[in-house]
DNA sequence: AAAAACGACAACCGCCGAGAT
DNA sequence: AATCTCGGCGGTTGTCGTTTT
C-alpha cells in the first residue's frame, strides 16, 4: 500500500515518537539539513512517514520552538490575530516566535476558544475581513495591537497583511542549539544526505553499537534504487562538517 | 479505592496548492 | 495541458494524566 506521494505505508511506526526516535530525527537533520521529508526517514533510520517526522520537527523538536505554557502576552496575541485572521493557525503561528501551529490550535481549543462570548468561531476571512475584527470591538482591538506591538514588535497585521503572509512555511535548515544532542552543523551547505561511506559513518556515530554492515535492517538505505534516485542527484562536500565522532 | 468524566496535547488524516516533469 | 510529487494546512482523533463522583 502507498500513500499518493509513494510512500510505502506498510511497516510504518504511528503513535508517540520516543527518545531514540526523536535522537535520530535531530542528528540527521542537524547534519544533513532538511532536504526531503519523504526520503529522510529511510536515511535516518526511522520507521516513519515523511509527513510525521515533519510534523515531529515542526511541532516539538525544532531547536527555536518555546516549550513551557503560554504568557498573558502571547495569550493576547493569539486572541487578536485569530479575531483577524480566523483558524488560519500558521500563519497566527508566524507572529508569535516559537510557537507552532498546532501549538497554538490546541492552546486555542482548550483555553482560549472558551473566553469568547458565545463562542464564535469566525470562518476564514475574504480579503474583505481583513480590516475587520469578527470578535472585537474597534476599541478593544486597538487596544490589545497597541499592547502587543509593544510587547512584542509585531508588524501590525491590521495594516501589513497581505496574501504572502501566507507563506509562513519554514522550510528552511533550522538553526542549531541545543536541545538533547550536540548540535554539529555549522551551517555549511549541508543539504544533501551524502554519500554512501558518508551515511555509514553518520550511522557509526549514532548507533556506534549497531551492526551496520550491508544485510542488517538498514540494508535498503544503501540499496541501488535509494543512492540512484536520492543520493546521486546531490552532491556533498566532505570539508563541510567534521565527522569527528566525539563531536555527537 | 475505583470508575467515570474531563482536559490537555501529541499525532494522524485528508485535502490542497505549488512546482516539476 | 495533464499528471505527479511534495510540503503545508486545518480538522479531528487518540492517548494519557488529572479531577470528580
Amino acid at each position: 500500500m502507498r500513500t499518493p506521494n509513494g510512500e510505502i505505508k506498510v511497516g510504518l511506526k504511528k503513535g508517540a515518537w520516543d527518545l531514540e526516535e526523536d535522537q535520530k530525527l535531530i542528528s540527521y537533520i542537524n547534519r544533513y539539513g532538511i532536504w526531503n521529508w519523504s526520503h529522510m526517514p529511510k536515511f535516518a533510520g526511522l520507521s516513519r512517514s515523511g509527513k510525521s517526522c515533519r510534523l515531529r520537527w515542526m511541532n516539538y523538536l525544532k531547536p527555536d520552538l518555546k516549550k513551557g505554557s503560554f504568557s498573558k502576552e502571547e495569550e493576547r496575541s493569539i486572541l487578536l490575530f485569530h479575531s483577524i485572521l480566523g483558524n488560519r493557525w500558521s500563519a497566527i503561528a508566524s507572529r508569535l516566535p516559537g510557537r507552532s501551529d498546532n501549538e497554538i490550535k490546541n492552546y486555542w481549543h482548550t483555553h482560549l476558544k472558551k473566553l469568547l462570548p458565545n463562542n464564535p468561531m469566525p470562518k476564514k476571512p475574504t480579503q474583505n475581513d481583513m480590516n475587520v475584527s469578527s470578535c472585537f470591538e474597534a476599541h478593544n482591538v486597538e487596544k490589545i495591537q497597541e499592547h502587543v506591538n509593544h510587547v512584542n514588535d509585531i508588524p501590525n497585521p491590521l495594516f501589513s497583511w497581505t496574501s504572502e503572509d501566507d507563506n509562513s512555511s519554514s522550510n528552511s535548515v533550522p538553526t542549531p542549539k541545543g536541545y538533547g544532542v550536540e548540535f554539529i552543523a555549522d551551517h555549511h551547505d549541508v543539504s544533501s544526505p551524502g554519500t554512501i561511506e558518508d551515511l555509514q559513518c553518520f550511522w557509526r556515530q549514532l548507533c556506534p553499537f549497531e551492526n551496520l554492515e550491508l544485510g542488517n535492517i538498514h540494508q535498503d538505505m544503501f540499496s541501488d534504487n535509494v543512492y540512484n534516485d536520492v543520493i546521486g542527484p546531490y552532491s556533498f562536500h566532505i570539508d563541510d562538517y567534521d565527522t569527528n565522532p566525539s563531536r555527537i
